[in-house]
DNA sequence: TAAACATATGAACAATTGTTCATATGTTTA
DNA sequence: TAAACATATGAACAATTGTTCATATGTTTA
């Protein structure tokens, strides 16, 4: 019950629903773990690697062509989402092909989008 | 048709399918919104701000007390989820209240989860 | 009205991140 | 087996980001 003192006193009033949230609250490391998840998700580049692959399996060079951007860049943020465990792939010969490695992608960022396209 | 090339022949192969699916992504604007909410999400301190206000309506320092963080640091980072249009703010004499202003983000959060707790 | 209080905000700094460049690795082909 | 090819990866660098510190702003109280 006792909350370290920020040097605020207006908190006491709420200090017990206060103590409640913060019983309430995920562990730590979950709360970590969906920011982790959810930095994945906070770049343009890897937004597109994945809308890309909702549509289709893909191989690196065809992202690459897709995006307008370079083998190395692509392949460095398919290291990321794979690490992330969003993405797996297959080797076929000299040409590793990428495809998506979770279902629920693709419904959050239809959340996603609600949010944005709110008034 | 003519996609760059980026030095590679294997997407030859596939020029009609990555034609095709980049003809269903949506606007780069779009897309570049989604990494934008997303890239809020990402961070620790503003998902324990965010899972507190889904428990109550709380003040600046309530929200410090329970995060045992400075208020300049909280007040800084949930000026970044109200221009991001997640929590809005009510004052109360000197006292600022902060509560959520969008119904998808618990959703978000959930499906997040179950990501992170899959095998 | 001056002091107290809750919050907001600018500057500074360390830490993190995304891309590029060069090159290594793994596979196929001649 | 050497060359060609697709991809992976380490180092470097610029850009972005989160927190701290100091202080400004807005409201209430004595």
């Amino acid at each position: 019950m006792t909350e370290e003192n920020i040097g605020c006193s207006c908190n006491l009033v709420h200090e017990e629903i206060v103590y409640m949230v913060k019983k309430e609250m995920p562990a730590e490391e979950t709360l970590y773990d969906l920011a982790e998840l959810f930095k994945v998700f906070g770049d343009t580049t890897r937004v597109k690697i994945l809308y890309a692959l909702f549509a289709a399996e893909m191989c690196v060079c065809d992202i690459a062509s897709l995006l307008g951007m370079t083998q190395s860049a692509i392949s460095h943020q398919l290291r990321v989402l794979k690490q992330a465990r969003l993405v797996k792939n297959r080797r076929d010969g000299k040409v590793m092909y990428y495809s998506l490695d979770d279902e629920h992608i693709k419904h959050i960022f239809d959340q996603g989008l609600l949010h944005i396209n709110e008034k």
